[in-house]
DNA sequence: AGATTAGGCCGCCATT
DNA sequence: ACAATGGCGGCCTAAT
């Protein structure tokens, strides 16, 4: 049997951890299934992660031979990508080849053109963003993964190493699919159309009523909020709200409120170059000043520093 | 930066 | 007697 040839292509100098997802699924333990290498624009060199010693670096043309292309998460700076990337994967898409994303990833892909129509995801902090600059997709944000057929995308990284293990479940079957799985220590399976944020929340014990409210909390952290509305969601008094809330998270309403703005606010500077203006009204802190005071206040950083921070080369990742 | 105002936090107590 | 509840008021925090 040839060889099925996967390509990885790198948009951004280092990306330790979406990179090696699909290096370590797919590149050791089946060399007579599949041959992986990777590639960047212009060919610059990649740094292998997780402990991987396969990355060859090549350019674009790596992507005429691909029979899978798939698309880690990149953009720290801009998810633009130049006209020469835009080019070569509507190429390999025509040609055929398996076009996949992994998280951010699936900006690339949307540039191409070739998701229009199709239902697709991305991660769900960037959901949004995804749907208003590409409203001929359907972005369907709370997937794990979505299967068109020839266009497979996932959402944040952990949904990706169950994206490429689906893949190789349809290549090559379950107990291959299983083996792999062992060997990174994943879970065999996860169905794609499973509701997103499970991954984000913590597992709920028995005994926690609020639960429900405060995930209806995190889909609306855009919005104002005040604890009258959280109670009346919770359909408890004020004090009871805020009594059975403090023991349940161990923190007051309006604190743990502002600790999930902050933490989104932190994935929205990591993997975007979305303005801080706009970041502070994502994240429904109003106006650029008083975002940047909760911010610091939280993280000892300004934002623009914290971005600067995450947009380096990330340590190596060892497995 | 300081003042203003709305809203939040929490101890306390009467009620259930 | 006990536990959970909900309202009140004083003090604190957030936001403009």
């Amino acid at each position: 049997m040839t060889r099925h040839r996967v390509v990885v292509l790198a948009l951004d100098d280092v990306l330790p951890l979406d990179l090696g997802i699909p290096l370590q699924i797919f590149g050791r333990d089946d060399p007579d299934s599949y041959e992986v290498t990777t590639c960047s624009p212009g060919g610059v060199p990649v740094s292998a992660a997780g402990g991987i010693s396969i990355a060859v670096s090549r350019g674009l043309e790596a992507l005429e031979s691909a029979d899978t292309v798939i698309v880690p998460g990149y953009g720290t700076r801009s998810w633009r990508i130049d006209t020469e990337t835009v080019a070569a994967l509507v190429a390999a898409h025509r040609r055929g080849a398996r076009m996949v994303s992994i998280c951010s990833g699936t900006f690339a892909l949307a540039q191409t053109g070739i998701l229009d129509g199709l239902r697709v995801t991305t991660h769900w902090a960037r959901a949004a963003e995804l749907a208003e600059h590409f409203p001929r997709i359907d972005v369907e944000p709370k997937a794990l993964f979505v299967d068109e057929g020839q266009v497979l995308t996932s959402a944040g990284v952990a949904a990706g190493i169950d994206l490429c293990l689906y893949i190789i479940r349809l290549d090559l079957g379950a107990t291959v699919a299983n083996r792999v799985a062992r060997r990174i220590v994943a879970a065999p399976r996860r169905e794609g159309e499973q509701a997103q944020f499970i991954e984000y929340s913590p597992v709920t014990e028995g005994g926690d009523p609020l639960a429900a409210t405060r995930e209806w909390m995190l889909q609306r952290l855009d919005e104002p909020m005040t604890v009258s509305h959280m109670a009346a969601h919770a359909r408890l008094s004020l004090r009871g709200f805020s009594r059975h809330f403090a023991q349940q998270t161990g923190t007051a309403p309006l604190r743990w409120l502002h600790g999930q703005r902050v933490e989104l606010a932190k994935e929205l500077l990591e993997s975007s170059a979305l303005p801080i203006e706009e970041v502070a009204s994502r994240v429904g802190l109003g106006s650029a000043a008083n975002f940047r005071a909760h911010f610091k206040r939280s993280t000892s950083l300004a934002p623009q520093q914290y971005r600067r921070q995450f947009s380096r080369a990330a340590p190596s990742l060892q497995d």
